[in-house]
DNA sequence: TTGTAGGCGTTATCAG
DNA sequence: CTGATAACGCCTACAA
């Protein structure tokens, strides 16, 4: 025997119901779940009961009963990132209508907080992993790849998906998105960047084979930082780019804060976007199809990418062991072309 | 008896871990939890052991056993909301190191996906629940008032707290805004709101009577729509109530976003801000300072708050029910003067 | 420092 | 349609 230890008066249980309602413990379990099973009349005098007890199921009981969470566990690199903001809202879109509960942990960019979250999530024995990456730490993969549940990798492409992939080639959008900037012939082109997570450092790589493609490239035209990204820090890193490479002609921002912070950047210097300065963003954010300039951008499909991954877990889950015949899904991104960049006046002929 | 129900192959538990590193079961979980009261030999033992099998201890029977599950529930009103995020985060920074689990759940300004979550949540058995919100329906307040444990309502303020609740006068904030601009000399000023929840309600409500005050209310003055805020919706309903209202001079918008379209569109139409127009945001979002012109907004203490829910609740669950003497706190908001408002021209005079 | 016993609240199974 | 019973995996209390 032992003493209760907790001084909390303790929460009303199945059996407290069943014995208000004048039944077995199972019978109000079942009126829960199926309320099909159970005789309307039994079926109200267990819903009172249940009202009049305030009584809540706990979810740790039933879990462990029935060896089945209904959760979903995501690890986001950052909440405030609006590419994952919008990712997230697709996935509750589609999980949410199935009975799944999505819960979200934010591994703030940094691999060993991603393991760990992973670690958190696997102990609620979740019934799939989504992670906003591709580059896990090896332990994390160990733990991934023993875990017996869909995992899916997004955002980026690898070569060697734990389970399941689905994303864009950051390095094939950076370089797009430098292309762009050199048919309009541009050649002085510089990228700002925020803390070189994988993506990003796949961005910038992008941007810099395809610059030494074409013989443009030049070290200082790359300005970086470690801290997070935000408008102001956009605005910041143009000043010192600018500083630097006064014939600066055009900018390609590792996402769409660091370019809205460009774009006021340039009208608080009275610099004319895009006459004298072509800019490019990249996730397309909302606020990038609106803003004066309109933003050139690369439209990152994180709808589609929160709606296919949820429907491929759903299909795993509900079809018990069919998985996709790719394990690797590519969907591809787009140049959404707006006012922000345009034909050098310099040269005024493509390259 | 029965059958096994689930293909999976199972996880490996703490008896197996106990097995390969031959000691009982207890001594495993003593070992995770409270390192220090096992031996290092058997420590190092099972540590491998635990690697091998790739063990992860099973949190719904943890918490079932314990009847504590360190989870702190969270309800928001959106995830995409900035306003959100940064007291999200600053949730984190206070709980994480704390050791405990932010659980969020988004209730997308709705009451009835509110009171959804809050079942949601209190199924986990919360060690405290957080609502971003102050206006519950009425089963929801019945349940948080007997879920037994610390019960955070913020953002808004209200005469009746389930519990604690940490917030601002949103009617204040309104009434401040609009104050100030009614001194810079404007008349006619409009106001932009999406979405009318309870708090951009009382925003609205603290605007209305501010100018009824003075003789200035007119409804044509108010602008508003169903839907989720967005940078271009902030255009849309300045067009629109400019088209209506063309002697326009100033807007209170009932959020950064809005005012971010707002800027954006006055930049398209070639409206001078602040001279032509002046504008007020809400919240004091990260780019309102960097902005161009830079926006005069309500800065509200989202941190703050955070750090203040976070700390009262830890301060209750470790104290062992020590609660705060007042259990409504008024946090303020300060108005943040920039330069999207000034003196208007026509009258050149306080009122 | 380590092990034994019992129970946490729910669900699956099987019997009525 | 309803009920009895045995797990589910771990933790608290107590004993060794």
């Amino acid at each position: 025997m032992h003493m209760p230890r907790k001084q909390r008066r303790p929460r009303s249980k199945l059996s407290d119901v069943a014995l208000r309602a004048g039944v077995s413990a199972v019978t109000v379990s079942r009126a829960l779940r199926r309320p099909e099973m159970v005789s309307p009349q039994l079926r109200e005098r267990i819903d009172s009961a249940i009202k009049d007890l305030a009584y809540i199921p706990n979810r740790a009981a039933s879990i462990l009963a029935s060896s089945r969470s209904s959760v979903i566990g995501v690890v986001v690199s950052s909440l405030t990132n609006g590419v994952f903001a919008d990712y997230l809202r697709a996935l509750h879109d589609m999980f949410q209508p199935a009975g799944f509960q999505v819960m979200v942990l934010n591994s703030r960019y940094s691999p060993l907080e991603e393991e760990k979250a992973i670690v958190t999530l696997l102990g609620q024995r979740p019934e799939a992993l989504i992670l906003t990456d591709v580059d896990q730490t090896p332990y994390a993969r160990e733990l991934l790849e023993h875990a017996g549940i869909p995992i899916i990798q997004t955002m980026g492409l690898t070569d060697a998906p734990i389970d399941i992939n689905i994303g864009i080639s950051q390095y094939d959008a950076g370089s797009l998105a430098t292309h762009h900037l050199i048919e309009l012939g541009h050649r002085r082109i510089g990228i700002l960047a925020a803390r070189l997570d994988s993506r990003t450092r796949n961005r910038v790589a992008g941007y810099t084979d395809a610059m030494k493609q074409k013989g443009l490239h030049d070290e200082a035209l790359l300005e970086w930082s470690a801290v997070p990204s935000t408008v102001k820090l956009g605005g910041e890193l143009f000043s010192a780019l600018l500083s630097r490479c006064p014939d600066l002609e055009a900018v390609f921002c590792g996402n769409d804060d660091l370019a809205l912070g460009v774009l006021f950047e340039c009208a608080r210097r009275g610099i004319k976007v895009p006459e004298q300065m072509s800019v490019v963003g990249f996730n397309d954010l909302e606020f990038a199809a609106s803003s004066c300039p309109a933003l050139t951008s690369i439209a990152v499909p994180r709808h589609e990418m929160g709606r296919l991954s949820a429907e491929i877990v759903l299909e795993i889950i509900r079809g018990s062991g069919a998985r996709p015949k790719t394990s690797r899904i590519d969907l591809g991104f787009k140049l959404a072309l707006r006012d922000s960049t345009r034909m050098s006046a310099q040269r005024g002929l493509k390259v």
